[in-house]
DNA sequence: GTAAAATAGTTGCTATAACAACTGTTGCTA
DNA sequence: TAGCAACAGTTGTTATAGCAACTATTTTAC
């Protein structure tokens, strides 16, 4: 019949390869001591493209939970990586944005993420990718975000 | 350049398309009172399917790491829905299996499931799905194992 | 102009993820 | 057969994920 990729765990699949990915990066990051997890990383990659920028922006960007955001920035805060700064007219807000050691570890990083990227993506194509894209993006419309 | 595919997220991507499936999958679960979180639910349906089974299958079969499995495990055994059973020959090895309890909240949740995978692959065929799997098998056998 | 609602962020709690270290058991090997 | 490696599982610790409840501001409504 035609249900089979019904039935089918692609649930497990996207989950069990996100996984594969997320722990090579980090035995990566770990093996060349760059004392960083993938997660504070992709924060750091995120703070580096928009220098300047807030916890609900930085939620929005990354697909992460605002509490989440909250504890890997204070994180990244005692390393010495970000830097906090209360905005003058909401005193709501606080600002992040990359300290000089910050912008040093994503220089530092950022070249051993490239070559895992392009280990990743070995005999696939741009055709591929532009595939996988269209898919996962839908798969991402057909999720309703109020149920 | 060639390059696109390299310089873009996909790891972003992957990972923002499976959380909201998982906090979609939560969603349902909880406004049904299924009573269950989404990784329970898929050891409580591979233990449907292996009928009795050890934390190491297990572990392999859901692509979890084994103390994951352990910490799950002793939460579905605390909600009666699985058990525990000492193999008599290896006494390292437990056994697990459903109780009848855990059978019926596996037929209890499952038509939802069926349901939420149907909505997830809304207007996508059959040649996606074989796309997607196709990239992803791909990516996952591109990562080394060991580094 | 004040009360209510919305916004920004933090903290408490529970669950999943993974590494390291541990207990206990079994198998292997000199 | 004694010793050690391998195996099965658990426990400790740190990090990410997300909901609920909270403080503190700002905006909106009347």
């Amino acid at each position: 019949m035609a249900d089979t990729f019904i039935n089918n765990p692609s649930f497990f699949k996207l989950d069990a390869t996100l996984k594969k990915l997320r722990n090579y990066w980090q035995k990566m990051f770990d093996s060349r001591q760059m004392d960083i997890t993938v997660d504070q990383w992709l924060l750091v990659e995120n703070l580096y493209k928009h220098k300047k920028t807030t916890h609900n922006e930085l939620a929005r960007n990354t697909s992460k939970d605002i509490t989440t955001i909250s504890r890997i920035i204070e994180l990244l805060v005692k390393k010495g990586l970000v830097k906090r700064e209360a905005d003058i007219y909401d005193r709501r807000k606080v600002y992040l944005q990359l300290t000089p050691d910050g912008t040093e570890k994503y220089k530092q990083v950022k070249p051993l993420v490239h070559e895992m990227r392009k280990t990743g993506w070995k005999s696939l194509t741009e055709a591929d990718y532009a595939e996988l894209t269209r898919i996962l993006d839908t798969i991402y419309g057909n999720i309703p975000t109020k149920i």
